[in-house]
DNA sequence: GCCCAGGGATGCG
DNA sequence: CGCATCCATGGG
């Protein structure tokens, strides 16, 4: 798999350790496009068009360094499925999943998008979010911008509820309304249980959304959300029938433990696809 | 019409 | 603490 960054395209050539399609449908993105074989895809107000064929992708945008990082392109993928390949649980995921990356999104958007994911299905935390953008975001031309948050400050909890979020309208505004840019930022850069404890005190943030935002949008690896899927793949695995979640992050996390990120990933991807693809996609 | 979705908040014991 | 209940709403 060799990578060029150009001035205004990255190229990569024979990606064994990159598929677009696998990076983008396991969930941890909701802004993007597919067309054939090429897709667009979107965080904060910027855009790349993706073209790829079976020994090459092609990601064309304005800005390549954002890109490089989003898709954790200076990462050996082939390195971490060695390893969890090993794991008796893992190893059919890691193969059916082989082309998937984490995303290195932007924190802000995963905080926002996550909230509006809790006890929700993907189709509508989509529709919600490309609400968002389209009546609050920038106009980019071709596309809507992720609002800002100080444009989202000003969004009223009816405009949430308009948006489709529910009864998470509510929580949606009282988080924007007390987050700042300052927030943010010092989030990036805190340690591991301060990022953890800061996000559960915002509203609509529970253990699995601050999971998901850690590991999304703050390049945290080790951690382990568990949502509906993982809890049934954790009873079909070991032939229980729990809905204890803190229990399943504990074991999970304890079993994978620098990895749990990754072994999240491919087992979401692998047992969310199978089942869906059963009714109908 | 029922069940489910990348769950969280709240209240109660 | 752990546990039960409620919460909007489109999709299957």
């Amino acid at each position: 798999m060799k990578i060029t960054k150009g001035i205004d395209k990255i190229i990569i050539e024979q990606p064994k350790d990159f598929d677009v399609l696998q990076t983008l449908n396991c969930g941890q993105i909701f802004r993007f496009s597919i067309d054939g074989n090429s897709a667009k895809v979107y965080s904060m107000d910027k855009c790349a068009n993706i073209y790829w064929d079976s020994d090459k992708i092609e990601i064309n945008t304005d800005s390549v360094d954002y890109f490089y990082n989003f898709f954790d392109l200076d990462r050996d993928y082939s390195q971490i499925k060695k390893v969890l390949s090993k794991d008796k649980f893992l190893s059919s995921a890691v193969e059916y999943g082989s082309g998937i990356r984490i995303i290195n999104n932007d924190a802000y958007e995963i905080i926002i998008s996550f909230i509006i994911s809790a006890n929700n299905n993907i189709k509508r935390i989509k529709n919600s979010i490309e609400y968002l953008c389209r009546h609050f975001g920038k106009n980019m031309g071709n596309y809507f911008a992720f609002p800002t948050l100080a444009e989202l400050k000003k969004v009223s909890i009816k405009q949430f509820q308009e948006a489709n979020l529910g009864y998470r309208a509510e929580q949606m505004y009282c988080t924007v309304q007390r987050l700042t840019e300052q927030d943010i930022e010092k989030l990036k850069s805190a340690e591991k249980d301060e990022q953890y404890k800061f996000l559960l005190s915002l509203k609509g943030v529970g253990e699995k959304v601050a999971n998901c935002i850690m590991l999304f949008g703050l390049g945290v690896k080790d951690v382990f959300p568990v949502d509906t899927w993982i809890n049934k793949v954790y009873n079909d695995l070991t032939n229980s029938n729990t809905t204890d979640r803190k229990k399943i992050t504990q074991e999970l996390t304890a079993r994978y433990k620098d990895y749990s990120g990754y072994a999240q990933q491919y087992f979401f991807y692998y047992y969310r696809d199978n089942k869906i693809s059963k009714i109908s996609r």
